[in-house]
DNA sequence: ACGATGATGAAC
DNA sequence: TTCATCATCGTA
């Protein structure tokens, strides 16, 4: 079972969606190869309301891909050296999007797209083959009780009710 | 605990 | 045009 996500699967709310992504794939072309890595790690962020969302104080040049139709990828650079990964989420106009902060074998969302060779460069491009860089359903299930759901990570400046918000979902390490 | 390192957005 | 800040990470 092998089905590449599409509109569909992204025109929902980014706290609906984020849980989704937990299991499903994340895979990767480049001119050395193909590799999938499974997604452990994802944090949601709302429409405007969002005070922790970048897309709270409206659109900017940055932000643009959010308003956009879901299904692209929204890249963005912070710190002065990492690469943020993230996927448009909700209806057209609606700027929502999810994080990935984490895939199998690789926690965090600097560390993530730096191990993926991702960029600015993937910014506003549709999340599918084409641009060597899509998301696939392979059949794993993940179960609810298998989520853990935490306060995203580094969003205090949003202020406590926005910061509380139990919105990063995180597979649950098995124990052996 | 802290510095790296540069884009972003808001203030001036 | 300046300035504080930042959805982080590696080293200490």
């Amino acid at each position: 079972m092998r089905k590449i996500l599409g509109h569909v699967f992204f025109a929902r709310p980014a706290t609906v969606v984020a849980p989704d992504l937990l299991g499903k794939f994340l895979v990767r072309r480049t001119p050395d190869g193909e590799a999938a890595h499974m997604i452990t790690e994802a944090e949601a962020y709302e429409g405007h309301d969002d005070r922790a969302s970048h897309a709270s104080r409206g659109r900017t040049a940055r932000n643009a891909v959010m308003f956009g139709p879901p299904g692209r990828w929204y890249v963005y650079f912070v710190y002065g050296m990492h690469e943020m990964l993230n996927v448009v989420t909700g209806a057209d106009g609606c700027p929502s999007a999810v994080l990935l902060r984490g895939v199998e074998g690789i926690v965090g969302p600097g560390r993530l797209t730096k191990r993926l060779g991702i960029s600015r460069t993937e910014n506003t491009l549709p999340a599918s083959k084409a641009t060597g860089l899509w998301i696939e359903d392979r059949g794993v299930r993940i179960m609810m009780r298998q989520i853990e759901k935490t306060p995203r990570v580094g969003v205090a400046y949003a202020g406590e009710e926005w910061a509380a918000k139990p919105w990063r979902f995180v597979v649950k390490k098995v124990i052996p």
